[in-house]
DNA sequence: AGCACGCCGACT
DNA sequence: GTCGGCGTGCTC
């Protein structure tokens, strides 16, 4: 009787075997039920064989073996397979982390029939007049419209226009009048194409003319100088060879914006988008398309990167310097590493793009490790680079925030009737409540953080654990009524800009004014029909989006990550305001950006004025050199928590005895975590650094199999590999 | 992760 | 005498 290995979803890296009457080797990656302690669960098979280890009287029997879909390919599992031993985290969980919700459950699924191809109108359906149709059949009459006002649409948007309406679609088939016939470029003659700068050009030539080989470029382009239309015609290349790209963007509400570009260049293209905002059910769908290779563009965040693709062709990844590419718990993964990884293995060309690379990117690039692809000037031909200037807070007093000269620029900016944009990362009303007395403050009763405060709640937030708690009457240290908020927040800061501007149309945009859903797009369309004059916001509004009519771009203390301990802050710092930088103007305007710092001669500040990533990014390099820090080494992080500092780091001292590491790995003791305290746990780390990747990788392999034995009451802990923060 | 087993304190 | 606390260990 054959002798099935199956992956489950438990904390411990080990396979279990069960019996099975009919299992072939044909089963390898498809998804098992089975018998595990008390409960069934589901796994995926992962060896068929006729031999154990474990002793015959304890296999149990498979329950069943789901074969309704494709079972997971051998080169999927072997992504799994490498991120497990690379991130040192259970196979099982990495596998089923992965699959969509409805692959993880005990049941089988069931397959809708649903056309994944957008459909498009015939010819001879074009002709149709509507009054053809009898009125009285209302629905297929407004679906004859919509297919002739649109000419191609989705079985998404088909659905919107009546639930009623599929129920036509076979039928319409059957007439001639729609089909799924797939061309790549059908962009319909409406669409206007535009032509490439001669960078972009060579940009597309450099990646498409070796499409059959593994190969990693970054495509470092300045903002606005048309990274998108590059992807645009790589993936246009792909479509050609009928190969599949993948697509990582960040998680921000940046999705719908880039699905409407591909389905407006590419409308007869399937597409599948796997962001996070999906229900299980859209999310399985996609999946499965993208699994049949029906799917030819799959657009998603960093969990998309484990979508199984046969066809894949390329792999782009976008803003490749967003944070949000790595997971920050349980499988602390890369996606942006992965996606590599993926590229090498399928030996296909992946991209890498963004205005301000990551240092570890931009070190690979000058290395020649990976191609540095530069778009230098912007697409639009008549906009040019922002103005940046400083304004020396040493020198103009910020009585509420702003200093004299910003307010004057607003003003200009206002009576020029443009749009302005101030940029202040920190949301809520003010980010401590302050004693005038005995100078107590509000604090996180979980974590090591000042509450802030929100003025249009009337709470106190702590923005790390969510809690929330009403206003004090009086403090309580002390007694004194006299409280107040301290400092500057976004709703301050539209608090102070309506005072001073009662007449501008003023909007906040940061995580409080988006929660809502359909925020998001309300706020564009706001934005984009000249509905607002001042825009005020976090980090939220540096990314990605065009704002076509923005002239002015004012910074309020940006100064905290300057001299901060997290060594890469500044690099953060950088990207960041560079990327609100290039928000102005975009379009025909002329823009400018004003910064109120304390320290105007800073060279950060200088690298920005003159657009200088690459004299930031070489200083920044060097310091790291000087210092250590990657990309000169590669990192790992041992991370515990439990409630009591003093258990973590007699855990951690433990962990450190255990190891005997080679010359070339160097351990530091361990230290409290900057931000001690968090969700009521207290946390500490231990840095393990080393100049080679590989004995890295094989000493932490062996270090966290003696760590696992350690007994760790209430103590958590794992390792993360490559961290990004401390 | 769940879940059982097991060994010690406070209750009918 | 038993109910229940959560420390330890196993799940094919």
């Amino acid at each position: 009787m054959p002798i099935v290995r199956v992956a489950l979803n438990v904390p411990v890296d080990t396979l279990f075997d069960y019996q099975s009457d009919d299992a072939t080797s044909h089963d390898i990656g498809q998804r098992a039920c089975v018998p595990f302690g008390k409960k069934r669960v589901t796994g995926v098979i992962l060896a068929v064989c006729t031999d154990t280890q474990i002793p015959i009287e304890k296999l149990k029997s498979v329950h069943s073996i789901f074969r309704e879909i494709e079972p997971l390919a051998a080169s999927l599992l072997e992504l799994f397979q490498f991120c497990s031993q690379y991130y040192h985290h259970p196979l099982g969980m990495v596998i089923m982390n992965s699959l969509p919700a409805l692959l993880r459950n005990n049941k089988p699924v069931r397959l809708k029939n649903t056309a994944p191809q957008p459909l498009m109108l015939s010819d001879l359906a074009k002709q149709i007049s509507l009054d053809s149709i009898p009125a009285r059949n209302r629905v297929a009459r407004r679906l004859l419209a919509e297919f002739q006002a649109a000419s191609v649409l989705t079985m998404q948007q088909i659905k919107q226009i009546s639930p009623r309406a599929t129920q036509l679609i076979p039928e319409w088939l059957q007439l001639g009048w729609i089909s799924a016939q797939q061309t790549i470029n059908s962009a319909s003659g409406t669409l206007k194409i535009p032509v490439l700068t001669q960078e972009q050009t060579h940009a597309v030539t450099a990646i498409t003319n070796e499409f059959d080989r593994f190969h990693t470029s970054l495509l470092h382009g300045v903002t606005g100088s048309g990274k998108t239309e590059v992807y645009l015609r790589i993936i246009e290349h792909a479509l050609s060879l009928g190969q599949q790209s993948l697509v990582l963007i960040p998680e921000i509400n940046l999705t719908p914006q880039l699905e409407a570009v591909f389905r407006a260049r590419f409308p007869t293209v399937p597409l599948a988008n796997l962001h996070s905002g999906r229900n299980d059910t859209e999310r399985l769908t996609g999946w499965i398309q993208a699994q049949r290779g029906e799917a030819k563009i799959i657009l998603g965040t960093r969990l998309a990167v484990f979508t199984p693709l046969p066809d894949l062709g390329l792999i782009i990844v976008d803003e490749e310097h967003d944070s949000s590419f790595k997971q920050q718990d349980g499988l602390r993964y890369s996606a942006r590493d992965l996606a590599i990884f993926r590229a090498r293995q399928a030996d296909i060309p992946v991209v890498l793009g963004s205005a301000t690379p990551s240092l570890e990117s931009y070190f690979n690039a000058l290395n020649n490790r990976y191609r540095h692809i530069r778009l230098t000037s912007r697409a639009v031909q008549a906009a040019t680079l922002p103005d940046i200037q400083c304004i020396d807070t040493r020198i103009h007093k910020t009585p509420d925030g702003f200093t004299e000269p910003m307010i004057r620029a607003l003003e200009k900016c206002l009576a020029e009737k443009r749009q302005s944009l101030v940029f202040i990362n920190r949301r809520g009303y003010a980010p401590v409540l302050l004693c005038k007395a005995c100078a107590w403050t509000a604090r996180c009763q979980r974590c090591s953080s000042r509450l802030v405060v929100h003025l249009s709640d009337k709470k106190l937030s702590c923005h790390h654990c969510g809690h929330q708690e009403n206003f004090p009457r009086a403090c309580p240290q002390c007694g004194n009524q006299d409280i107040a908020p301290f400092g500057h927040g976004t709703q301050r800061i539209e608090e102070t800009l309506i005072t001073h501007f009662p007449s501008a149309r003023i909007l906040r945009i940061d995580r409080d004014s988006t929660r809502r859903k359909n925020a998001w797009q309300e706020i564009l369309h706001a934005i984009h029909s000249h509905q607002v004059d001042i825009l005020v916001g976090t980090q939220l509004l540096a990314k990605g989006h065009d704002f076509p009519n923005l002239s002015l771009v004012g910074i309020l203390n940006a100064d905290n990550s300057l001299y901060s301990t997290d060594f890469r802050a500044s690099e953060r710092l950088f990207a960041q305001l560079m990327q609100v930088a290039g928000r102005a103007g975009r379009a025909n305007i002329p823009g400018h950006v004003l910064i109120q710092t304390e320290f105007p001669d800073h060279p950060l500040y200088h690298a920005l004025q003159r657009h200088d990533y690459d004299a930031s990014a070489q200083t920044l390099l060097a310091e790291r050199k000087i210092a250590g820090f990657p990309p000169f080494v590669y990192q790992a992080l041992l991370r515990a928590e439990a409630h009591g500092i003093k258990t973590v780091l007699e855990f951690l001292h433990r962990a450190k005895n255990l190891a005997n590491p080679p010359q070339s790995i160097e351990l530091f003791d361990p230290v409290p975590a900057p931000m001690l305290r968090l969700k009521g746990m207290e946390r500490a780390h231990l840095l393990i650094q080393s100049h080679s990747r590989k004995p890295l990788q094989t000493f932490l392999t062996d270090w966290h199999r003696k760590i696992a034995a350690l007994p760790h009451r209430k103590i958590r802990w794992a390792l993360d590999i490559d961290p990004m923060d401390f």
